[in-house]
DNA sequence: ATAAGAAAATGACTTTTGGCACTATGGCAA
DNA sequence: TTGCCATAGTGCCAAAAGTCATTTTCTTAT
């Protein structure tokens, strides 16, 4: 018996895996949840095998559930569903800690094989639908070698703590052209602020 | 023959350091700079086995100059004289990368042992002067036990490129609650902005 | 019951970020 | 020459970050 939590803002997207149970009696829904928030409230108390949750909702999307899921020290496999087939999503979802990632458009059959793969420990991503992890390598390195020597050398100085005033007259610029370099920066790593993509670049160990 | 390059905004400790020479003919200094930039522009194009370097200086300080350095791919052993004794400075000199760590009030025949001993490869610090690796130990971990839950929480979310307004509505906070929190950690952490701060929590393992 | 203390919140304020549009300069190749 | 890069810089703007003093709320321990 493997027992599901569901977490979706799509009421017909619960019902969809509800509707699995039946082809599968070894399913069992023991939790829904409409966003990522009421999800970490609800599953504290209970014996879960795997949790589905969507990306896109409201309050607390996909990605922050599990990254928080993950912090507080749960495991438990998470399966992604998710609309759209982005890569960038896919990356994060690996990111935060996801044990699979799938595109909702998968026939039942094939969610009903990824879930049994993934409660039961394995990782699995749709080759059909998503890019392999050699592409998610093969992008950071894409990703890594286009960052330019002064893009680097800008990330280390904030890494430490330095300003754009002050990174500015470490590398004799002016600090308008770090804030241009930073927003570069921001848009080559897909990153959100500074922080975010420090982090990074000390994750594909590129400073 | 040890080549030695002395890089201080002080001419005085410059000739003490060339005055050691004397009582050692096995010394030669083939570079002296001013300040972490002249430093950094002068060091290419010589032959140099050990660097040494005041911290306090202007334009480019020792720390930001040792930083810069490893990140141009010099491994030369860098020995770090200070006139503080403080254990911050000594911290974050390790964390730059610097092989040997003295105070500047020390005997020259304890700097001769340690040129020779940095440049050959060893690491030093003083023990009667600066706390000792241990104590550094001691002070991340009792750093990494002060910070609470709540606090690992708020580095994690910064992390991943959330804005204290996200991070509010994550764990259910005012954001001007998460500007207090972030103080806080930055206090802690002895950080100038979140970045550093994530950038050392990562580096502790705390987060 | 109440005093002491932590955790959470507010509001006011300054500095820093990041976005954007646009300009200037110096190669370098068609 | 001309056009096209990449690198730098400027100015303006709104949003976000960080500081500080003060207040509220909720536990505890006495």
């Amino acid at each position: 018996m493997i027992n599901i939590a569901i977490i979706d803002d799509q009421p017909i997207v619960r019902q969809g895996i509800v509707e699995l149970i039946h082809i599968n009696d070894n399913f069992n829904v023991v939790l829904q949840a409409s966003n990522g928030e009421e999800g970490l409230n609800k599953i504290a108390d209970q014996a879960i095998d795997i949790i589905i949750t969507d990306i896109q909702m409201p309050v607390l999307n996909g990605i922050a559930f599990l990254t928080q899921l993950r912090a507080s020290g749960n495991n438990t496999p998470v399966l992604v569903l998710t609309t759209f087939d982005d890569n960038e999503l896919l990356v994060e979802a690996i990111k935060a800690g996801c044990n699979g990632f799938l595109l909702k458009d998968i026939t039942l059959e094939k969610l009903n094989n990824a879930i049994q793969a993934v409660a039961s420990g394995s990782y699995l991503i749709e080759p059909q639908t998503s890019p392999s992890v050699e592409d998610v390598n093969k992008q950071s390195i894409t990703l890594t070698e286009s960052i330019t020597d002064t893009e680097k050398q800008i990330l280390r100085l904030a890494a430490a703590g330095f300003n754009n005033k002050e990174i500015a007259s470490c590398i004799h610029l002016a600090d308008g052209t770090i804030k241009n370099y930073v927003s570069k920066i921001l848009e080559k790593t897909h990153s959100r602020d500074r922080t975010q993509a420090v982090v990074k670049a000390i994750q594909w160990g590129i400073i």
